[in-house]
DNA sequence: CGAAAAAGCCAAAGCGCTTTGGAAGACTCT
DNA sequence: AGAGTCTTCCAAAGCGCTTTGGCTTTTTCG
């Protein structure tokens, strides 16, 4: 069932049909009730390649995936899709992901967009300085950043937590316990949620008078394992830190077990914070000890970027808002004063 | 820069040109030669819009997301995604999301089928007389299973992993080693993986004139916690198991805390094998006892699954081709001799 | 050498929608 | 009543590609 044929069952002109169906004004109220029954009656569903090729709008949001042999795509990326599908399924929003290689993402950005394949794009774990905002901004092509960035000379819309905020509260939790030696265990510090943890732990230290040393940074993907061999790496020197924030839980999983090869104890030995993206599939109240996390869920942050995607599609949002959500501390029993 | 410029410019007709560039015999090489080396110096690239119009394909593979506020994506679609955009890079394919309620997928299948807004799909999680299967072997879109269904009349094409074969193995193991009481911590088995892996076990256990009674069996979706909940309600009754076979490295996780939790020692009063999908942030070898596991990289999967649907758009592919692979049990610290 | 077959190219008709530029009729206003 | 203004609808022109059917020109072969 195409326009044609509705239309003729009709017995009205395509244009009267496509505008009563589109909401256009120029159609008796009367006509449009007719058509819009008819269309639902007989189940008719505007062509999309065909709308496409009209209109050059496709109804589709597009994300450029990174692959290749030694590209793993982040676990947190599942759980932000989870948030980002649950608000594109109530306005019909179909998602593409187009893979490129890794290293030569311009090329993909450059096809989506000139094939007009998607309406907008979201660009996620954005780096200072980050190419490939610079590059959809100059395409014009309407977008969302999942993070931030640093060092442009212009503005863009984006959507982050608040990073630096949630690890300067809590390092100065730990601080407040009387630790004196922190630890930093941060993802990789090229992106710039890493290096604005890295800035609020510094900054809590700064009004204390300490500072954060080389030796007391690791700067890894997170993994178990990496946070692992963080752990015992920070733990093994001399005057090894008597608290560690830690950027992830997956990560916080190799801490806990290094910490107990090494024969310490959490809080006794060791205090543990680290941050909770809120995966269905571990919590942090259920570790050996509850871990006590800067908390904010990536899944609610998918939705709401999927939120503001439809709504620059739809021309209701414009300019360069950045919305900065706080992060919850929230406190258990991985935390205590430090030891004497 | 479209077909039509372009064929002005060499002075020849759009068919021709489009004949040229799509590999169409009717046309001199040598003309052949010029119309391609003309497109890549002007950097045409037909429109796929318009392509999509004309010819009903779309360059594009499909998924049907289930979503909805109770419903998580598995963290293993990642790495199974991994695989799947590792592949489709290097053939320009891109893969759409299409999200549905969870409980309404039909629609949206229809929905992609009617509109030709993808060439082939995929459906993962199949469980027994999947509806979904019946669905798009019905609507005659080329499509492939990861995973396996059963109760249909009809056949279909697969890809699929030897659960049963995986665990009747990791079963076998224990019983050899002189355990007679096995628990099983499963995944939900409405799905047909964790039907096959039960019957495995079963299997197994069965030859040695055992049985695996319903207070030896835990069938729970895939959590650390729901791992930890399993494993001590296993541990915790009469004559509890001395071995345990588990669907998930992440459920794995809940076990060894269970078991620390309860005073007990891996592998002196369990011993333990889990499954293992190959994430590249949680490595069995890193448990705190290293880890047994049946092995299969999902990532894999994914390039294969990748691979066979490009071939069937294509038409290389056709039937209802079966494909199992075997998996690998790669025996670690977890499992010894029964206590005695 | 002439007829038949093959090779090489093209004009034009779609694919199914949106949108432009009117046109006809109804309504308002002087 | 006639001019001007809305209102409501329509024919037709795209959007950029593929594909059908046909038309020349060249090659093949008895």
């Amino acid at each position: 069932m195409n326009l044609k044929q509705l239309s003729h069952m009709l017995s009205l002109s395509q244009t009267t049909v496509s505008r009563a169906l589109n909401g256009y004004p120029e159609v008796a109220e009367e006509t449009r009730r007719r058509v819009m029954d008819a269309a639902k009656r007989h189940g008719y569903r505007p062509n999309p390649s065909a709308r496409r090729l009209a209109t050059g709008k496709s109804g589709m949001i597009g994300y450029v995936l990174p692959t290749g042999k030694a590209v793993d795509i982040d676990p947190h990326f599942v759980e932000f899709l989870s948030g980002l599908g649950d608000y594109a399924r109530s306005h019909e929003l179909d998602l593409v992901l187009s893979p490129a290689d890794a290293d030569d993402q311009e090329t993909t950005y450059r096809r989506i967009v000139a094939n007009r394949q998607v309406d907008a794009v979201y660009i996620s774990s954005p780096r200072p300085a980050d190419r490939r905002l610079a590059l959809v901004n100059t395409l014009g092509i309407p977008f969302i950043v999942h993070g931030r960035s640093e060092g442009f000379d212009f503005d863009y819309p984006y959507l982050d937590i608040d990073n630096e905020g949630a690890f300067h509260e809590a390092a100065r939790l730990m601080l407040q316990l009387g630790h004196k030696r922190l630890g930093l265990i941060n993802g990789d510090d090229r992106e710039t949620f890493a290096i604005h943890r890295e800035r609020g732990v510094r900054r809590a230290l700064a009004a204390s008078g300490l500072a954060l040393g080389e030796r007391h940074i690791c700067s890894v993907t997170m993994t178990e394992e990496n946070g692992y061999r963080s752990a015992r790496r920070l733990l093994e020197q001399d005057e090894p830190p008597t608290a560690i924030v830690c950027s992830s839980l997956i990560m916080a999983l190799g801490v806990v077990r290094a910490v107990r090869d090494l024969g310490l104890a959490i809080p006794g030995d060791l205090s543990l914070v680290a941050h909770d993206d809120v995966f269905p599939w571990l919590r942090p109240e259920n570790f050996p000890v509850p871990l006590s996390t800067t908390r904010s869920s990536i899944r609610l942050a998918g939705a709401r970027v999927a939120e503001r995607l439809a709504a620059r599609i739809s021309g209701l949002e414009e300019g360069a808002r950045g919305e900065v959500w706080p992060v919850d501390l929230v406190v258990r029993g991985s935390v205590a004063g430090a030891p004497a």
